[in-house]
DNA sequence: AGCAAAAGTTTCCTATAGGAAATTTTTGTT
DNA sequence: AACAAAAATTTCCTATAGGAAACTTTTGCT
């Protein structure tokens, strides 16, 4: 990290330093969850005593954990998430093992996308220069005024993510009655279930897709 | 409970009820790690004994696990963990068991997702109510200033999307110059590539995130 | 139903986690 | 540099986790 917030002392300074550098060399098992959590307490400018104290356990065995002394057990980890606001994925991610360093990145401007127009929908596909995505993300602008414009529903293999940008529109469901979403509503479901989208506002509405 | 599968005991199936139940609520605050567990491993058809192998954990250590009997060292559950195959968010999330449901659909309201602030970000998870989800999707306010709040990289597995519903703020990479992004902006990139944002704009940014 | 095998639980013991207080190290001030 | 105050570590003790084996319950035959 470029710049090193100077309010550290030494040996705390030492212990990002070992976090840094175990990132880098990915060891298998031993799982630094003691500077882990050294490194969230100091980005707080905690003390051990205050840490204690929000979380509930002793200043010891806080101090225990970061040194890695001891394991802690699974309720102590959830005091430790919860006085520290850990976000717990971060907690139990493993140091990568397999060398693998995939740093792609792809950034699309606002109304850069590829535009795909159908009937229906009028899609932007989203960082179309990363292939191999797990995931594919388009904009899309809802054309559709009422259900009738649809021949079938559409249908088709995994799942997908729906955040509506602007406006409002109807969601129809295979299975579900059709519910009414408005601006900053989402839904996640499965597109093997027919589905379908139909615009009630004034505007065209905006929605964000992600499917996997 | 029209047809349950049929290989199981009296003592599981009752375990499968509560844990049934228990997935409305979808709160992480009681935290029954042991049903989870359980679930988790009766789902995959495991014995106790088989489990044990996998994990590397006495047979009575994990029955005593899953009957809540005892807290498991962090060694212990990221034994479990990785032995079982269970992705963190399932153990938080409720998992199923038999057969894959294809006609599911959640709804989240704006504003109404699933709170969980950290330090640096304030993250609202979104369709929570819906479990073994391929991705995760949450909406996230973005606190920080400076890249000296972040003691080191985000950084986890999978990829990630991320789109600029407002404000501005800066994308910084591992491998990569940072980017000033703006509202629309989209990214999408490895996720175990060190990553942070910082917002930029006089309110703080907030962005949308799906992770997979 | 009655039996044997398989799966799960409990017991008992050792190793280790967690807390209170003593000790050591670090920090800031003169 | 020397000191006092603050913070972190270590010690010592009690409570509890983890493992091996005994025990109990469930399952699947005939």
């Amino acid at each position: 990290m470029a710049d090193e917030p100077h309010f550290l002392k030494e040996q705390d300074r030492k212990a990002l330093e070992v976090e840094r550098r175990s990132e880098t060399e990915a060891t298998l098992e031993p799982l630094q969850l003691g500077q882990r959590v050294r490194a969230i307490r100091l980005s707080q400018n905690l003390t051990l005593e205050e840490a204690s104290k929000r979380t509930g356990l002793a200043r010891s065995t806080l101090s225990k954990i970061e040194n890695e002394q001891i394991s802690p057990t699974f309720t102590a980890v959830t005091k430790l998430v919860h006085g520290l606001g850990i976000d717990i994925p971060q907690l139990f991610a493993q140091p990568r093992s397999g060398a693998k360093p995939a740093g792609r990145r792809d950034i699309t401007r606002s109304g850069e996308g590829k535009p795909h127009p159908t009937p229906t929908y009028e899609h932007e596909l989203l960082n179309t220069s990363l292939t191999q995505k797990k995931m594919v993300p388009f904009r899309t602008r809802v054309h559709t005024r009422t259900f009738d414009e649809f021949t079938d529903w559409i249908r088709h293999d995994g799942e997908e993510f729906l955040y509506v940008l602007s406006g409002s529109l109807l969601f129809y469901t295979e299975f579900y009655e059709p519910v009414e979403l408005f601006e900053g509503d989402s839904a996640y479901y499965d597109c093997t279930m027919g589905h379908a989208l139909v615009s009630t506002s004034e505007v065209d509405a905006e929605v964000l897709w992600v499917t996997a």
